[in-house]
DNA sequence: TATCACGTTCCGCATAGAGAAACAAGTGCG
DNA sequence: CGCACTTGTTTCTCTATGCGGAACGTGATA
């Protein structure tokens, strides 16, 4: 019995965006037998659905080694997400100002999916470099953009994600739900988030959230880089900066402060000053 | 009788992935009815295929007005595809460097399947912005890249270029067979070439070819501007760093000029200086 | 040369998926 | 207010489609 293949959805199509998503950062380039290894599907399905991925593009076939790689028709679909994404166009000068001010990468995370998903970034010029790149997935519970996010989202998202897991990334990643529960409310209280070393070791950021016009928070901004240079210190400072860029960007997404009505978001915004 | 095409692909992936090519730059956003115009298929048929789309992430739906748009999916799709494109990786920090130069909007093409598509951009400072994208395809005969990289081709596929026909997008564009042969010796000649809004009124470009280890063109390093800034002088200017960085970038795909014994020692990072 | 692993092709059967039509849910108009 | 349009979604039926196992070709390795 093949997969359950739950709903009323094309089995061969999932099989083939599944074929898609096995390529990666690291494995840019693949063989049939490989994809079909790793989808648990005959090498002759696998064969037949990158012929047609080719066919379209979205892959490319290697004519010496008959290996596979992404094609440029995605970079296609990309780019017109990216420039339609208002939280994108919005920011992206506005990052652009940070990166000139303080020569820090930065990037511009949202939530999906129970992650965070990077769709923008400015790389500084130090040459030390943080690899990650537009597109990328983080977890929410071990990145600063993610707590960020986590700390505005419902109770029951982050119960949710406490039930899918606090998987240890290195020594400081945050595995005990309450230590999750308490940070997240001392985020809350700050209004920005920081992660030391959580998802990598020696790398720190700092983020801070952006809402669009319903006031929820449905993304950050946050700059990362090695630990040598992100003290407690720098990050305090870059937090000032982040919050002012990110009240901005909320601004643009038609979100406005409402100081003294009686909603549910008692957490003023102390943006210069941290308590 | 259903259209009947290379009996080795999948039918209904490759629909799908036309459904997906249907979103563009115009049109973020479609519903079923749309795409299933657009296609020529059933809207029963389209709205399995979105399901099984959304269900991977590739589009998102609206759960308001259960219309469609481009899911963040494909964002890390074409993040892959940047940080493993060599020409990219290479050539970043030198457009980089151009930018905080001249402060001119700068792109990285490539040739695919007879267009150019833009695999990486750096916007400059000025409030006048052309509105173009990663993942952007433009013919190949009336953009400065797609002219330069085409100058360098094989003679047939000048000639299939010509045979696919010259469409006008603007009274500059060339539309006559041996003007564009013309054309394409005199770039041969001075090593790059312009475009005088040829693709868009009032938008000039200027690009230098880049070569991969095989020594074919396989790109190309283009600044574009409007024409009130981009007049010949200054694009000949332009010009001259433009062939030291698609140089630059040339030789770290491993190519190497054969014209002197020199062999590639000082590519010291001296834009400007002229040969 | 023999063996292996790989990509590709062939083929027959079961089923996945195409489409017509019915259904539901808005939306605009008189 | 209700009617004539949309739109997206679901159901159903039948057959073309696409699945997997096996065979084939080819290039490496020993």
């Amino acid at each position: 019995m093949p997969r359950q293949s739950d709903a009323r959805t094309l089995s061969s199509l999932r099989h083939a965006l599944q074929a898609l998503r096995c390529f990666s950062q690291d494995e840019p380039e693949l063989g049939i037998t490989e994809i079909s290894r790793k989808l648990g599907l005959s090498k002759s399905t696998v064969h037949r659905i990158m012929a047609t991925l080719a066919e379209e593009g979205f892959v490319h076939r290697d004519e010496e080694t008959h290996r596979y790689r992404l094609g440029l028709s995605v970079l296609s679909l990309g780019g017109i997400i990216m420039s339609n994404l208002e939280i994108c166009r919005e920011g992206q000068h506005l990052l652009e100002e940070f990166v000139h001010r303080f020569d820090e990468t930065v990037h511009l995370a949202v939530l999906e999916d129970f992650c965070t998903v990077y769709v923008s970034k400015l790389e500084c010029k130090h040459p030390v470099q943080i690899a990650t790149h537009v597109g990328r997935r983080n977890p929410l519970y071990c990145t600063s953009s993610g707590k960020v996010i986590l700390a505005y989202q419902d109770e029951s998202m982050v119960e949710e994600v406490i039930r899918r897991g606090l998987q240890p990334f290195t020594p400081n990643t945050i595995t005990h739900p309450d230590r999750l529960r308490k940070v997240l409310a001392q985020i809350r209280e700050a209004g920005y988030a920081t992660s030391v070393g959580e998802l990598r070791p020696g790398v720190n950021s700092v983020a801070a959230p952006v809402r669009d016009y319903t006031r929820r928070v449905i993304g950050a901004v946050t700059a990362v880089g090695p630990a040598a240079r992100f003290t407690d210190e720098k990050m305090r400072s870059l937090a000032k900066t982040l919050l002012s860029i990110s009240k901005e960007i909320s601004n643009r997404l038609g979100y406005y402060e409402r100081v003294s009505s009686r909603t549910r978001l008692q957490v003023s915004h102390s943006m210069g000053r941290p308590t």
